[in-house]
DNA sequence: GGACTACATATGTATAGACATAACGGCATA
DNA sequence: TATGCCGTTATGTCTATACATATGTAGTCC
């Protein structure tokens, strides 16, 4: 006999379900947190979590004073997770090779330094590698460290470990942007891709900060095969 | 004299600023929560709560009777906001403009069934539309809905409101799947984003689903100087 | 040694009660 | 009419306590 008691899941999903099934319509106040703890036979605490979560979904809007009410726009989000390349591949059961291209100090493009907020001209290390999955090119890196917050990078062996799986060892950070977009392949990145130049290809851009300092900028090619998928 | 009150946020953010500065290093098992209440002299739910907010964003692993421990392989999740076109257009302050270009009930492709996971040769609703930004093209929305499950999208008249905001008001959806690539326009594509035909274009596809019923399958894509941005 | 069991323990969740905080709406004032 | 103050009220958060649940570990038995 089990299941009977009303948790915040159990809340959770029944109050999805009045939205879902149009019982309760966008733009609908819905009851109060003491009413319905009232009606599920819970604690308020109780209520207000599964509220909460729903809120965080945004599905509900809630505002002090003001109550809860269905949301008008659904702006819901869709997470993705941001896994290593390695266990990416790995885990669609492909096996994983990597290929370390160049790897040196060089003084970054203004681009760059623009995108890190540096002073142009800044010195960079820059490594560039292929990843592959069963041996066919699955992703081109083109990377550029910032030596000033990880010095250690300028002593670190890129040849059989990617600079990314690197990093994550030896430089966490507190923020991170991710930009996609779609481009057309350099005749470097076709070379590499083994696709044709102007072919369309898939471009992750990353850029990790420690507090205010820039760490690295991550341009990541792939071939327009590649799929972006997440669930909601 | 306020904010000597040790929240669940101030507990959050100084235990995410010991794993960003590697106080605690990857795998490091952390002190349990009721000596961490003790240490921020908060009650043990307060703890939990941030602890629990971390692990939900993939820093923290957490187990029971084994404890809680810094993420070896920080599998961090983006989250990216799904807007509606004209709130996303409007946003960044553009003016939003639409275009519907064919509305007609129609026996769909071999590939949409399959994507639907519908019999072949069903008949759906096939709505293609553009949607402007200042007058220039911005994406081109080519879809199909099941009116099984929206009989009512039959009588609907895109021509002044777009068919997902027309969905979003009248047919929720319980789950979505999105995916993001990047392709070559086809000539109808370039002609209506004015861009070239086989310039790379930016495209998003989603689905959406009420239980076990598809509702829709919408094709969608923007020219490449389109960005998906996310911060995390 | 290997399999199984019992126990200890950290996290997971629920509860009642309390106070904090934001903001809706009405009332008073200029 | 417009403005600003303020009480009411719904949500936000914290506390203390209790019990549930999973699981590492130690101890037992063969």
């Amino acid at each position: 006999m089990t299941g009977e008691r009303a948790s915040f899941r159990t809340i959770r999903d029944e109050l999805s379900r009045r939205i879902a099934e149009r019982v309760w319509l966008p733009g609908t106040l819905i009851p109060g947190e003491e009413t319905l703890a009232e009606e599920f036979g819970a604690a308020r605490a109780t209520v207000n979590r599964a509220l909460q979560e729903l809120a965080r979904a945004g599905i509900l809007e809630r505002r002090r004073r003001a109550g809860t009410r269905v949301a008008l726009h659904p702006v819901r989000e869709a997470r993705f997770i941001i896994p290593r390349i390695r266990q990416e591949i790995e885990g669609r059961g492909s096996d994983y090779q990597y290929r370390l291209l160049s790897c040196e100090e060089a003084k970054a493009p203004e681009v760059i330094c623009a995108r890190l907020s540096l002073q142009p001209g800044s010195r960079l290390l820059h490594v560039r590698c292929l990843h592959l999955a069963d041996r066919v090119p699955y992703q081109f890196e083109d990377r550029w460290i910032n030596p000033k917050v990880v010095p250690d990078a300028l002593q670190a062996d890129f040849s059989q470990v990617g600079p990314n799986e690197w990093l994550v060892g030896h430089a966490p950070f507190s923020t991170a942007e991710f930009t996609f977009m779609a481009a057309a392949a350099s005749a470097e990145e076709a070379g590499l891709l083994q696709i044709r130049e102007g072919d369309p290809v898939f471009v992750g851009e990353r850029i990790t900060w420690m507090r205010a300092d820039p760490i690295t900028l991550a341009h990541l090619v792939h071939p327009s095969s590649h799929r972006m998928v997440t669930q909601l």
